[in-house]
DNA sequence: TCTGGGGTCCTAGGACCC
DNA sequence: TCTGGGGTCCTAGGACCC
């Protein structure tokens, strides 16, 4: 059966929140950039004001002065951005459990039940006026049979826009686009694409699949599904519940050249990383530094940890001995620290069980055991008889 | 006066195993 | 004697998105 989905995609969001906060920002050219003070900032979020002077995101905030010079810069409030959110989704869950967030200002709702001898564009009205009403808040909707569409939707008209993008509507509305209009397609996918001879969405459905698999992998086959407006992807309302990683970065007020310097700095991520795997209730069983050089090249170095851990102290020490032994001496511009292979706690305590702090030796002897059995009988017999063990424990 | 910080997904090479 | 073919795991890098 046809879908109905909806894309909701707030305007300038934090921005418009700044706004709808102190409304004497309204119909005034404003960003919100981070580090406004030092002079690293970027533009995060332009109103669309400062768009019309030139300032887009993610321009340097230098830059962005030059275009305009009467720029209003505003330090970005995260906590007061995350509360509008929470409101706006909450609004968004009156109409559908099938609601899907993006991001903190996007997400996809699955109206197909509730449209049902209602009209789709009246609801999505219906949603807007209320976002703008309770929350101060401008959004684009975007109204398709699938999630790529109503995403595709959403961006045809900003701000305050409603979009329809039908099947039939594609040869004229989304074909004659640029090839980097489609989304998931970037700078350099969109330069390849050009190289070779491709530079509309048009282009796209036309050319061999094939061809573009071969030029791109799985995500050439996907290019060509999208183009052609197929995605079977299903609104998961739990998708917010399955995060990968957690990581936290910062670029340095200077360049720094000194271990003096820079390992505080790594304590100081891995504080951060580490108060958010006990908020999430996870361990976690992979490392990630990040250094970035001051000529911007980026290095990442990570290592798996013998047990999953939410301990400060060991996260630390493995972030420090990946950084001592990957830093080639240049000046360090931005360092970070992530965790990877999130496991819940529960899960990671019966795993410690087994192989705890204190039985270290024991888990040595066993590790031993296992490889000369493996040896011996071959490793995925022992393995699986090894875990079937650790599952009844 | 250069270019934030939070993520996800894909690819590819080498180690290691059978 | 100069040489396999399939598979998984670990690690590094890159593209992309908001």
């Amino acid at each position: 059966m046809a879908r109905i989905i909806f894309h909701v995609d707030m305007n300038s969001f934090y921005a418009s929140v700044e706004v709808a906060d102190d409304p004497s920002l309204r119909n005034k050219p404003l960003a919100i950039a981070g580090n406004a003070k030092q002079r690293r900032g970027i533009v995060v979020t332009a109103s669309y004001e400062a768009r019309a002077e030139g300032v887009k995101p993610p321009m340097p905030l230098w830059e962005a002065l030059r275009h305009c010079r009467d720029l209003i810069v505003r330090e970005p409030r995260f906590y007061r951005y995350k509360e509008k959110s929470q409101a706006m989704f909450a609004i968004l869950r009156e109409y559908t459990p099938l609601v899907e967030p993006v991001s903190i200002d996007e997400g996809y709702m699955d109206v197909t039940s509730v449209v049902e001898g209602v009209d789709a564009v009246a609801l999505a009205e219906h949603i807007q006026t209320r976002l703008v009403k309770e929350l101060s808040l401008p959004s684009s909707i975007g109204i398709a049979p699938n999630k790529f569409l109503a995403k595709m939707a959403s961006d045809m008209k900003k701000p305050m826009g409603i979009t329809v993008l039908r099947k039939r509507d594609l040869p004229t509305k989304m074909w004659p686009l640029k090839a980097i209009e489609l989304h998931g397609i970037g700078k350099k996918t969109a330069e390849r694409l050009e190289a070779n001879g491709l530079h509309t969405i048009q282009d796209i459905v036309d050319s061999d699949p094939d061809e573009l698999s071969r030029l791109f992998g799985v995500s050439g086959r996907r290019m060509h599904e999208k183009s052609r407006g197929i995605d079977h992807r299903p609104v998961d309302p739990d998708s917010i519940h399955h995060f990968k990683s957690i990581g936290h970065s910062t670029t340095l007020a200077k360049d720094a050249k000194d271990v003096a310097t820079v390992l505080p700095i790594f304590r100081h991520m891995t504080e951060k990383v580490v108060t958010r795997l006990k908020q999430k209730k996870v361990y976690t069983q992979t490392i990630q530094i990040t250094i970035r050089y001051s000529s911007f090249r980026t290095i990442q170095r990570s290592k798996q940890l013998a047990h999953a851990t939410d301990d400060q102290a060991v996260i630390f020490n493995e972030a420090k001995r990946l950084f001592e032994e990957a830093w080639n001496g240049d000046a360090v511009r931005l360092v970070g620290v992530t965790a990877q292979e999130l496991v819940p706690v529960g899960l990671a305590r019966k795993q410690l069980n087994l192989f705890s702090y204190e039985e270290d030796s024991k888990a040595y002897e066993m590790e031993q055991l296992l490889s000369s059995l493996n040896k011996k009988f071959g490793s995925k017999a022992i393995r699986k008889g090894f875990v079937q063990e650790k599952e009844d424990l």
